[in-house]
DNA sequence: CACTATCCCGCACAG
DNA sequence: CGGGATAGTG
C-alpha cells in the first residue's frame, strides 16, 4: 500500500511505521524496538505508526498507548487523529473512540484497577495518595511504631518512602536496596521492614493506593492467568514511549500483558535516560530485543531534524565522553556558522541580567518569547532570574518545582473532598480535622480511631460528641462533610467545602486573599471533570505542572517565556535555549556524584538540555555562588568551575565569552575585573 | 492537650 | 531557607 502520509517519512521512520504491515487486517506484528535519538521525529513516527495501524484495520479501542506524561498522550492523540482523518475523511466513525486507552502507566493502571476491583478484593472507591500524602502516612506509621524518638536519628518520612518505592519499583529485596542506594540507612533494616509492613496494612485498611500501588497491584493482577488473559486480551497493540525511563515493575507488567511480544512496540533513547531516581533502568531497553524468541526487530532513527550541525556537534561531543553508549551519533544537514556559546558571568545575578538582555535582543529580531526557553537542573536555580523577569515585566511560565497542589490551602480543600469520598482515608481526615479550632493531633487521632471500625464512618462521625474545645465549629464541620458527601452533585459540592473552609483560611493565613484566589481557580478546574472521583484521581495522577508569574494561567494567545527543569523539558524544543548554572555542583549536581552511574546520568541530563535547542544555545557559567542557609543579602559564597562534562577538549565546539565585556583594566576597574585564576577551584582540584 | 517559640538538620529531578 | 522535633505556656 502506498499512502501519501508515508512519503513524508524518511526510510528508517517508514520502516518503524510499516513494521508488521504484511500481517493481515492490522493484526499484531512481532515485537519492535525503535531507538529514536533526540529530535529524530520520534513523536511523529509513533503517531504515524498508530495511525497506520488504524488505517490498516486495527480497532483504535484495542490500542494501548503509554507515554511518560498525560500531555504527551493527548498530543499523540491529536496527531493520530489528524493523520487518520486525512486518509479516512473527517467524519469517519472509526475515530469516535480514537485512542481511548492513551495515558501514563499510572493513569492506565488506575483505570484497569477500578475496572477489575471486585476481582482482586479492592474497593473500587479507593482514593490515590500523591507523594506527599504517602509520606504523611509513612510518618503516621513511623510515629505509631515509636521510630520518631529513637536515640540516633531514624530516616525521615521522605527517605523511608524513597526506600520503599525503590524496592517496589526495581523489584529488589530491601537489604539490597539499602546496600546499593541507601547505605547510610542499612542499620535500620529491621525497623524499616516493620515500618513498610505496617504502612502497607494501613493503606489497605484505609482503602488508599499510592503511586507505586497502581503499578504493583496491576503487576500482581497479571500473575493470575484468567485476569492476565482478560487484561492483555483487551488490546491488540501496546505501544510504549520513552521506554528508557521505565522501571523493572513497568517492564514486568508489559511482559505479562504481551508474553510473546506480539503487538508490542517500545520507543526510546538510552542517551536520554534521566529518571533512574524513579528506579528507571536502561536495562529495559537494552534487554528488550532478546526477551523474545525470535528477538524483536530494531529500527534506529539517527537523523536529527531539530538542531543545527554546530549544536549537534557540541552535544555529540558531550555524549561521546559517556562511559557506555549504545546509540550512534546523530547527524543533520542543517548547516550553521554559529557555534553554541559558553558564557562566563560573575554570579547568578549577572546570569539573570545576561539572559534577560539576550532574550529581549532576540525578541527585537522577531523571535517570540515562546520560541525561547531557560532550562536548569534544579527548580530553585531560577530564583534570581524569576525576580529579574518579574521586575522587567517579561511574562513567563515555569515548569517543574513547587506546584499549585503543594500549597497548604489547596491541600486542605482536597483533603475535605477526599475525606468525603473515602472517610477511611486517615491522612485526609487527620489533616482536615486539625483545621477545626481546638482539635489537634491527639483528638483527631482518637476520633479517627473511633470511626474507623464502623462500616459507615461518616454516620459514626455524626454520633461522636463534640470535642470539648471545638464549640460550634464541630457541628459545622460534620454538616459540611455530610453536605459534600450527599450534596447536590459535582461540582457544586466543592463550593460547599470552600464556604466551610474560608473562615478557617482567614484565621490561619495572613495572605488569605491571594490563597482564596487559588481556591476559586481550583473550583474552576474542578468544573472540567465529570465527578468528584474523577477530579481527585486525575488531579493526583496529572497535576498541573506549570506555575506562572501572575496568578492564574496566562492566556494562551499571550506570548511568554518558558522556564523549565531539564526533566520537565523532555521531548520539547525551542529555537533558542539557555542553560543556567552549567557548573560543577549544579551539573553534575553535588548530590549526584556518589557513583559513576549517577555522574553518567548527570551527563545525559546535560545532553538532553543541549539537544532541546534548534538554532541557538547558550550555556551560562556563573563563577561565584552564594551559599544556601544564610540571610538573603549575606555574602558567603563559593567559586564554581565549568561543568566537568565540558572539558578543555570540547571547547572547540563552543564560542567562549565573558559577560559583561569589560574595558581593559584601569585603576578604577577594580570592581569589574574578571577572575583570571580561579584559585578556589585549583585548591579543590588538588584533592581530586 | 492545643498551640507557639525555638533550634537543628538536610536539601533535586517527578507520576 | 524550611520542615520537623522539642520545649514551654495557657
Amino acid at each position: 500500500m502506498s499512502v501519501a502520509y508515508l512519503e513524508k517519512l524518511n526510510e528508517a521512520q517508514r520502516r518503524a511505521v510499516e513494521h508488521g504491515s504484511d500481517v493481515p487486517k492490522g493484526g499484531p506484528a512481532g515485537p519492535l524496538l525503535v531507538i529514536a535519538g533526540a529530535g529524530s521525529g520520534k513523536t511523529n513516527t509513533l503517531a504515524h505508526r498508530v495511525a497506520h495501524l488504524i488505517v490498516s484495520g486495527a480497532d483504535p479501542r484495542r490500542i494501548l498507548l503509554m507515554t511518560f506524561s498525560r500531555r504527551a498522550a493527548s498530543e499523540m492523540g491529536r496527531r493520530v487523529e489528524r493523520i487518520c482523518s486525512q486518509v479516512l475523511g473527517p467524519n469517519s466513525a472509526i475515530m469516535t473512540d480514537a485512542l481511548a486507552w492513551a495515558g501514563t502507566f499510572h493513569g492506565i493502571g488506575a483505570r484497569i484497577l477500578r475496572m477489575h476491583a471486585d476481582q482482586i478484593g479492592l474497593d473500587p472507591d479507593f482514593t490515590i495518595h500523591d507523594r506527599e500524602d504517602s509520606a504523611d502516612l509513612m510518618n503516621l506509621v513511623r510515629h505509631e511504631l515509636g521510630f520518631s524518638k529513637t536515640e540516633s536519628r531514624f530516616p525521615t518520612k521522605g527517605t523511608c518512602l524513597a526506600i520503599y518505592s525503590r524496592a517496589v519499583n526495581s523489584e529488589t529485596p530491601l537489604d539490597e536496596v539499602l546496600k546499593l542506594n541507601f547505605p547510610w540507612c542499612s542499620a535500620w533494616e529491621k525497623q524499616l521492614r516493620e515500618l513498610f509492613a505496617t504502612y502497607v496494612e494501613a493503606k489497605q485498611a484505609q482503602n488508599v493506593l499510592d503511586y507505586d500501588d497502581l503499578l504493583l497491584y496491576w503487576a500482581q493482577m497479571m500473575s493470575d492467568p484468567i485476569l492476565a488473559g482478560e487484561v492483555g486480551g483487551r488490546f491488540d497493540h501496546v505501544l510504549v514511549d520513552e521506554y528508557q525511563d521505565t522501571n523493572r515493575l513497568q517492564s514486568s507488567i508489559l511482559m505479562a500483558m504481551k508474553p510473546g511480544g506480539r503487538g508490542l512496540t517500545v520507543v526510546g533513547d538510552d542517551a536520554q535516560s534521566i529518571y533512574s531516581f524513579r528506579a528507571a533502568t536502561i536495562r529495559n531497553i537494552l534487554d528488550f530485543p532478546n526477551s523474545f524468541d525470535p528477538p524483536a526487530d530494531i529500527v534506529t532513527l539517527d537523523r536529527n531534524y531539530r538542531s543545527t550541525n554546530t549544536i549537534l556537534a557540541a552535544a555529540n561531543g558531550v555524549i561521546d565522553l559517556a562511559r557506555e553508549r549504545f546509540t550512534k551519533n546523530l547527524w543533520t544537514d542543517r548547516q550553521s556558522e554559529e557555534r553554541p556559546r559558553l558564557v562566563a558571568v560573575r554570579d547568578e545575578n549577572e546570569q539573570a541580567n545576561y539572559i534577560v538582555e539576550k532574550i529581549l535582543e532576540n525578541r527585537e529580531t522577531g523571535m517570540t518569547l515562546k520560541q525561547q526557553a531557560v532550562l536548569f537542573r534544579a527548580s530553585h536555580h531560577s530564583g534570581p532570574l524569576e525576580v529579574e523577569l518579574t521586575r522587567r515585566n517579561i511574562p513567563f511560565v515555569k515548569y517543574g518545582g513547587l506546584k499549585f497542589l503543594d500549597s497548604a490551602h489547596v491541600k486542605d480543600m482536597l483533603a475535605a473532598l477526599r475525606f468525603a469520598q473515602n472517610p477511611r482515608d486517615r491522612v485526609a481526615g487527620f489533616r482536615l480535622m486539625q483545621l477545626v479550632p481546638g482539635i489537634g493531633p491527639q483528638t483527631a487521632g482518637k476520633i479517627l480511631d473511633a470511626i474507623a471500625a464502623d462500616p459507615e464512618p461518616l454516620a459514626a462521625l455524626q454520633e461522636i460528641p463534640a470535642p470539648p474545645r471545638s464549640g460550634a465549629d464541630w457541628p459545622a464541620f460534620v454538616d459540611m462533610l455530610g453536605a459534600v458527601r450527599g450534596g447536590d452533585g459535582w461540582p457544586s459540592e466543592i463550593g460547599l467545602a470552600r464556604q466551610w473552609y474560608e473562615p478557617h483560611l482567614a484565621r490561619i493565613h495572613e495572605d488569605a486573599e491571594t490563597r482564596k484566589a487559588d481556591l476559586l481557580q481550583l473550583e474552576q478546574i474542578a468544573g472540567g471533570y465529570a465527578s468528584r472521583e474523577r477530579f481527585l484521581t486525575e488531579l493526583t495522577l496529572d497535576p498541573p505542572d506549570a506555575t506562572s508569574a501572575e496568578s492564574g494561567t496566562p492566556l494562551l494567545d499571550e506570548d511568554y517565556l518558558t522556564l523549565s527543569t531539564i526533566h520537565s523539558a523532555k521531548g520539547q524544543e525551542w529555537r533558542s535555549v539557555f542553560l543556567l548554572n552549567c557548573v560543577d555542583g549544579c551539573i553534575p549536581s553535588d548530590l549526584g556524584v556518589g557513583s559513576t552511574a549517577e555522574v553518567e546520568e548527570e551527563r545525559r541530563l546535560l545532553y538532553v538540555a543541549m539537544t532541546r535547542a534548534k538554532d541557538y544555545l547558550h550555556l551560562i557559567t556563573p563563577q561565584r555562588f552564594f551559599v544556601h542557609g544564610q540571610a538573603s543579602q549575606g555574602d558567603r559564597h563559593v567559586y564554581a568551575a565549568r561543568s566537568r562534562f565540558i572539558p578543555a577538549t570540547l571547547l572547540q565546539f563552543f564560542e567562549t565569552a565573558s559577560w559583561p565585556v569589560v574595558a581593559p583594566a584601569t585603576a578604577a576597574g577594580r570592581q569589574t575585573r574578571q577572575i583570571r585564576v580561579d584559585v578556589g577551584a585549583r585548591m579543590r582540584g588538588m584533592w581530586r
